[in-house]
DNA sequence: TTCATTTGATGAACGCTGTTCAGGAGATAA
DNA sequence: TTATCTCCTGAACAGCGTTCATCAAATGAA
């Protein structure tokens, strides 16, 4: 008998077990995809877990076989955009520029994830707040928010800003972009030659802001 | 027989009538406040209209001999909103200021009634804002938009402003209020102090922008 | 190969929702 | 008193989220 090594046999069973997670891991994903692009469709009004089902190909039951309930799919979108949200305001502050720039950099890429992912900016910011309300699953959320404000603060210790309020400040810089993008994704009245100007305007403005923040 | 003078009865007849016609109105309008509280209370996922029918005093169908369905009761409310916003909004642009403290006392009134009635502003602005898209009712909400359009556009007329994009900066207002009002009613993981500095600061930095905004 | 066990998916069922509608009770008109 | 009209009800239907007994197939052991 070959000391520690595993048999052929033991080969299998741990190759097919990992098989058989991987095509757990593929339904979960296909699931989710399918609820985005539902929500993405239908906003949060429409959106039914039995069109989640058909729209992956599975019966209605089957969705609670990977997820809780309809708020965990939900939650599991949203989580999903604060990973990635927080992977591109990182990228974004982490260029090796001034402070100034980054907070720059950073309401950009702000309004290119509501553009890029509106689906999931609904859930996360618009439609579904309750979810990082009181809730221990909130890490995201608040990293995100700390990102903010890490780079008013570093304005501020490089003698770039005043020294104004850090929460409050960045708060009401959210505000702005959040309300920019909101407006963005929810007015389906809008044309996007309105939609492109509002924008333009808003980095403009924010510009402004930066500026008006400036020591002197 | 006196000529065209009604008789006893016809003025009976037309007073019963008035009585009934108001008794009517009141039903209608307490099915619409029982509707906008439970809205506040509940938001737009827990809403149902048997939860209004029960807080009205009435059965469902009831409901149906006032509004058409549901969509039509929401709409009303805001509606309702839209009307109040437009009276506050005009009110604030009429006091006999200069075009910037008129944008400034919108700001403010902005900002008043999202605090104010905050179901009616998330009936109008953040969840149902498919009322809004592609209406003919819409008539109220453009309405409310053009107001802030006309005072910035007052306040490149008299030489306080440069002569910016007068549809992309109130949009950008817009955008602004919008963002702070949205996240001062829906981000319920705020306490009363965070709430109050965001939207100090919000002030202030719109006090910024105006300046920014000025001829150079 | 054969057979028991485990796994993943199903479809029926429950109570909720919005909505419709035949029917009834009470006020109104004759 | 009687007939008409007005307002309201309560039952019904389809669709929703959710649960669960059941079943077919894949797995692991013999």
């Amino acid at each position: 008998m070959t000391k520690d090594e595993p048999t052929r046999e033991e080969r299998i069973r741990r190759k097919s077990r990992k098989r058989r997670e991987d095509e757990k891991q593929e339904v979960r994903q296909a699931i989710l995809s399918a609820a985005t692009a539902l929500f993405l469709k239908l906003g949060t009004e429409g959106f039914s877990l039995r069109g989640v089902a058909e729209e992956a190909g599975y019966s209605p039951g089957t969705i609670y076989l990977y997820f809780e309930n309809k708020d965990d799919l939900l939650y599991t979108v949203a989580d999903e955009g604060f990973q990635r949200f927080l992977i591109m305001l990182h990228d974004a502050a982490s260029d090796n520029l001034e402070p100034i720039d980054q907070l720059r950099q950073m309401a950009n890429a702000y309004v290119s994830f509501g553009l890029d992912y509106p689906a999931h900016y609904r859930v996360m910011f618009i439609d579904r707040t309750d979810f990082i309300a009181s809730d221990e699953r909130a890490q995201d959320w608040q990293a995100t928010l700390q990102a903010l404000r890490d780079t008013v603060q570093k304005a501020i210790d490089s003698g770039d800003f005043q020294p104004v309020d850090v929460a409050a400040t960045s708060d009401a810089l959210w505000a702005f972009l959040h309300g920019a993008v909101s407006l963005a994704i929810t007015m389906q009245s809008f044309d996007a030659e309105r939609r492109a100007s509002m924008l333009s305007m808003t980095h403009q403005l924010i510009d402004t802001l930066v500026d008006g923040l400036r020591k002197g």
